[in-house]
DNA sequence: TCCCAGGCTCTCT
DNA sequence: AGAGAGCATGGG
């Protein structure tokens, strides 16, 4: 991989194991939309185009400063992806999976922003949990030219279920405002819940009301960086009864993460039994 | 129309 | 501890 700085973009050149598309429309963040083979979205408060081509992934208008700040992070590059498909591929039952899903990268989010978005997926659908997002970034987010950015706790938790009526979100709304509550007081340290163990920082996290096992396992894996997590939604518990007994072999457990993120994304498309 | 969606809370055993 | 109802809304 060789990153090159030119015309005001960022040049992501000879770039294993990113797959632009899967990694920006498999369920993981709800910001991204498509324009043909350009995507663009928002994360961290900015803007960003981007598309591959052959082997370069382009960044456009992004500056060294933000390559660096934001997008090399978030975009996960610094993890050796190759090396984990081949563990993973160990287990035969892997094979496909990877072999599909191979291209996927674990983007890192802002865990103020993972948390709020996976707290509005909870029996939801991905097109209405992205309008849902789109309507709260829109009528509580700050506008920057020619977008929104994603609402902080403080903002939300001075708001009231009436006041959420307008993003639609159903039974969800007063979830949202609880976890705005306990965030922006700091009873929720999401900063300092990085540094916990996994199983110690989900139990923090379940101190919100809204949030479970797996919308805690999506915010420890999208948001707080501990790829061990395992969010098991239904497509996953199918998978796992199916095949796996009920339980991820051993060469999957510490990336048991990015593991999920294959079997997901090569489940919703293939069905759950492989 | 019906079923379901990247689940969780509450209640009842 | 485990099972089941109810939840808001709208996409397919």
């Amino acid at each position: 991989m060789k990153v090159i700085f030119k015309d005001g973009n960022t040049y992501i050149e000879d770039v294993e194991n990113f797959d632009v598309a899967a990694t920006l429309d498999c369920g993981q963040a709800f910001r991204w939309e498509a324009d043909g083979n350009l995507w663009h979205g928002v994360a961290f408060d900015r803007r960003l185009k981007l598309e591959k081509i052959d082997n370069t992934v382009i960044l456009y208008d992004t500056s060294e400063q933000d390559y660096n700040e934001i997008w090399h992070n978030y975009f996960d590059l610094d993890r050796n992806y190759g090396e984990i498909i081949d563990r993973l591929k160990t287990d035969e039952r892997f094979v496909e999976p990877c072999n599909y899903g191979g291209g996927i990268r674990l983007l890192n989010q802002s865990p103020w922003e993972t948390l709020c978005s996976f707290i509005i997926s909870q029996n939801n659908n991905i097109p209405r949990i992205k309008g849902i997002i789109d309507r709260l970034c829109r009528n509580f987010g700050e506008k920057q030219g020619d977008f929104y950015t994603f609402p902080t706790p403080y903002a939300l938790a001075e708001k009231s279920v009436e006041d959420l009526a307008v993003l639609r979100s159903g039974f969800r709304a007063k979830y949202i405002l609880d976890a705005a509550k306990k965030v922006s007081s700091g009873e929720v340290d999401l900063e300092a819940i990085k540094k916990l163990s996994c199983d110690e920082a989900r139990e923090v996290l379940m101190k919100i009301c809204g949030v479970g096992p797996k919308v805690a396992d999506c915010t420890l894996l999208f948001g707080l960086g501990f790829t061990e997590a395992f969010p098991k939604d239904v497509w996953i518990k199918r998978v796992m009864e199916h095949n796996f007994g009920g339980n991820l072999p051993e060469c999957a457990v510490p990336y048991a993460g990015i593991a999920q993120q294959y079997l997901f994304f090569y489940a919703r498309s293939h069905g759950d039994e492989f």
